[in-house]
DNA sequence: AGACGTACCTGACCGC
DNA sequence: TGCGGTCAGGTACGTC
């Protein structure tokens, strides 16, 4: 489930344990991921410190200090575990990552569609990061800019959220979260969010993902749970998932409704959402 | 260029 | 207990 958040959940428990720590050992368990691994990829990895573990979207960047970059993705269905002693993998664990005080770091990928690589240079360098839009909870995103990156977007404004490049980390889930906060339609038009609902919208956007981040954070021991597995965790959510229930916090009287577009389930309650 | 459908994988769940 | 169908939080790529 790795939207934004998520993916900030699981960089803020990583940190901790591998910054500053050299690979002594890192193990790809098969050629690849949802693509083929890096060339050489266990052997460029082993021997490199981790200096720093950013996030950009819903990419972590592990920065080394041989001047490369890891990237890795968690797909739909990737995660991490870690332990301060070896252990046995489970069942897709892909890649296993030893560090030089004796802990393991397994990333588990059941479904591949994950997948991790290697660059040198700034971010802009690799082809999947290049052209992201900008981080939702940086200084770069306001009312304005979103009005901006919907203009003449034909597209609904469900998906015209999900593309990357109009706003960088945001997925199905809080898409949904995001709009039913802010009050708007899945099915508008993207170009006819202007001005104040651009605004709005940009606000529930915010709203949403530091609310999810904070329930992450807030209690991130608990999420490095006995097995050792980061990141997963339970948040309360006004509409995903809730299909056919009373629209929270809300007298409008309406159930909460779930449509398709563009093949994926959409959330929201019609009566406040227009 | 933008919009859309499809492909990539496994596992959980449901009805029969 | 097993089987087939459906669905799942993401992204890249081909085609129009």
């Amino acid at each position: 489930m790795p939207e934004l958040p998520e993916v900030e959940t699981v960089r803020r428990g990583l940190l901790p344990k591998m910054q500053g720590r050299r690979l002594a050992r890192v193990v790809a368990r098969r050629p690849d991921l949802r693509f083929p691994l890096p060339y050489d990829f266990g052997q460029r990895l082993t021997g490199a410190s981790v200096k720093d573990i950013r996030r950009r979207a819903k990419y972590l960047l592990f920065d080394l200090d041989t001047g490369e970059t890891l990237m890795a993705h968690l797909g739909m269905s990737g995660s991490f575990r870690m332990a301060d002693a070896p252990f046995p993998p489970e069942k897709h664990d892909h890649v296993i990552f030893t560090l030089d005080d004796g802990a393991e770091v397994h990333f588990n990928d059941p479904r591949r569609f994950g997948f991790m690589d290697l660059f040198s240079g700034d971010d802009g360098a690799h082809a999947v990061l290049k052209d992201l839009g900008p981080e939702p909870l940086g200084g770069d995103f306001d009312g304005p800019t979103l009005a901006m990156a919907l203009k003449g977007r034909k597209t609904p404004i469900k998906a015209a959220l999900l593309d990357q490049r109009v706003v960088a980390g945001l997925g199905n889930i809080y898409v949904s979260e995001s709009l039913f906060r802010a009050g708007i339609s899945p099915r508008r038009g993207a170009h006819t969010v202007q001005g104040g609902r651009a605004e709005k919208l940009a606000a529930a956007v915010k709203d949403v993902l530091r609310a999810a981040i904070k329930s992450g954070g807030s209690s991130l021991r608990d999420h490095i749970r006995p097995d050792g597995e980061l990141g997963y965790f339970q948040h309360s959510f006004d509409v995903y998932g809730r299909a056919g229930e009373k629209c929270r916090d809300c007298d409008c009287g309406g159930a909460i409704q779930q449509i398709v577009q563009a093949g994926r389930s959409t959330f929201f309650c019609p009566h406040r959402q227009r």
